[in-house]
DNA sequence: TCCTTTTTGTTGTAAAAACAACAGAATTAT
DNA sequence: ATAATTCTGTTGTTTTTACAACAAAAAGGA
């Protein structure tokens, strides 16, 4: 355990815990660790789990498949974050969506139980711990309400546009590299890649933007 | 304060705590009541709140505008529900949502910082409180996961067919009510209402389903 | 290096959705 | 009860997307 200190100290649902804090707490917790290799499962949809993860090192992304087994990526999910979290507090709820890694990834497991009950010997870190996970849900909330901004919108054209457009507003900075090839960000805007490739010529021609593998510009 | 016990009582927030609690709990944290009628915004998009709201008497929709004020529906809050919990949590957020009444309205709100920090005076109800407001936001999540799942399938008629079949699911009966009349349901699934009502119509000519109004009949 | 695999851009065609316009039904107000 | 308003279904036209197929470019492996 001591190997993940630098990742739990630096992930949102252990800040502000000192480090004498945190080993005491990890037992109480029922943390575990495990370790996986690329493109290998850690929760399959229909699963209904108690623990929530966080990645340590590598990489997962939250996947959703419907019933023909086509792909849709919700989220990626990089170290120090929480997955499964939503599930993990409501536990009798399956689940709808499935975690894939990325790449080889080592895990963190936390029984949400544990963190959201308090026992009375340790009544401080408790009340820590739960109000960082009230707020790494609440960004977390955020982030798919962002999401839905983006597919609600009508058309390809439209879609690319809130999206590069939220991009380069995050980053501050109208070049920006986003964390997705053409297939993964056809998958997250919900479109036809090759329509979205079409679309994306076309708003190059017209001058809207530019881009060279995964890193764009809007102009104007 | 009275007159609200009941539905207090009754809500997901103050869920286990006891009556002679309640009361000495709404003045920590700082609640207040108000009053509206309908059609009345009660935050606006881009405001900073520090306030979460419950719904009293009434009912609210949380509305998402873009730059040309095209209006896309994210949710309907009903009595004893939460509203901008998110926003209150991470208050140097602006939101992205408005808030705005389906009818006459009456709303009680929270100081959102009084909820997530403990005093030490009263530290057993704080974490209660913030037990109750992890499991709703967690609930509110899986409703967002559910519409994303909804909004990313690529046609209207699977938008339509993965709505209804959730809907008819939830309600555990084929035969089942919506909360929305057509340009709300298209609002909500982000297509056009006169192109999602002649797939309704092919729909029923083709024997899946039956509706009358808002009700709905899924069939085989 | 060369070969294989993956990714990306492009095009034509078929299918679907958006849009606009309108008529009938249902609801609400007077 | 009647008029006005809102809601819903329908149709034809235009625009957009999905799909399929393929070639060029890039990345990865032997």
């Amino acid at each position: 355990m001591k190997k993940y200190s630098e990742i739990l100290k630096q992930s949102s649902l252990f800040a502000g815990i000192s480090e004498e804090e945190l080993f005491p707490m990890l037992k109480c917790l029922e943390a575990g660790s495990a370790s996986y290799k690329k493109n290998q499962f850690i929760y399959h949809m229909g699963d209904q789990v108690e623990n929530l993860g966080m990645v340590a090192f590598g990489s997962v992304s939250i996947i959703q498949e419907d019933f023909w087994g086509n792909r849709n990526i919700v989220s990626k999910i990089m170290p120090g974050q929480l997955f499964a979290e939503t599930y993990a507090c409501t536990p009798q709820v399956p689940m709808k969506v499935s975690v894939l890694t990325d790449e080889p990834t080592t895990v963190l497991f936390f029984n949400a139980g544990r963190v959201l009950t308090t026992c009375p010997s340790s009544c401080t870190f408790h009340s820590r711990l739960i109000r960082n996970l009230v707020s790494t849900m609440a960004r977390k909330n955020l982030m798919m309400n962002e999401k839905i901004a983006h597919v609600t919108q009508r058309s390809t054209r439209e879609k690319l546009l809130s999206y590069l457009s939220a991009e380069a507003i995050k980053k501050g900075c109208s070049t920006f590299e986003i964390p997705f090839n053409r297939q993964q960000l056809a998958d997250y805007l919900s479109v036809d890649r090759s329509a979205m490739s079409n679309e994306l010529g076309k708003l190059r021609d017209e001058g809207l933007l530019e881009f060279r593998k995964s890193e764009f510009t809007l102009l104007e």
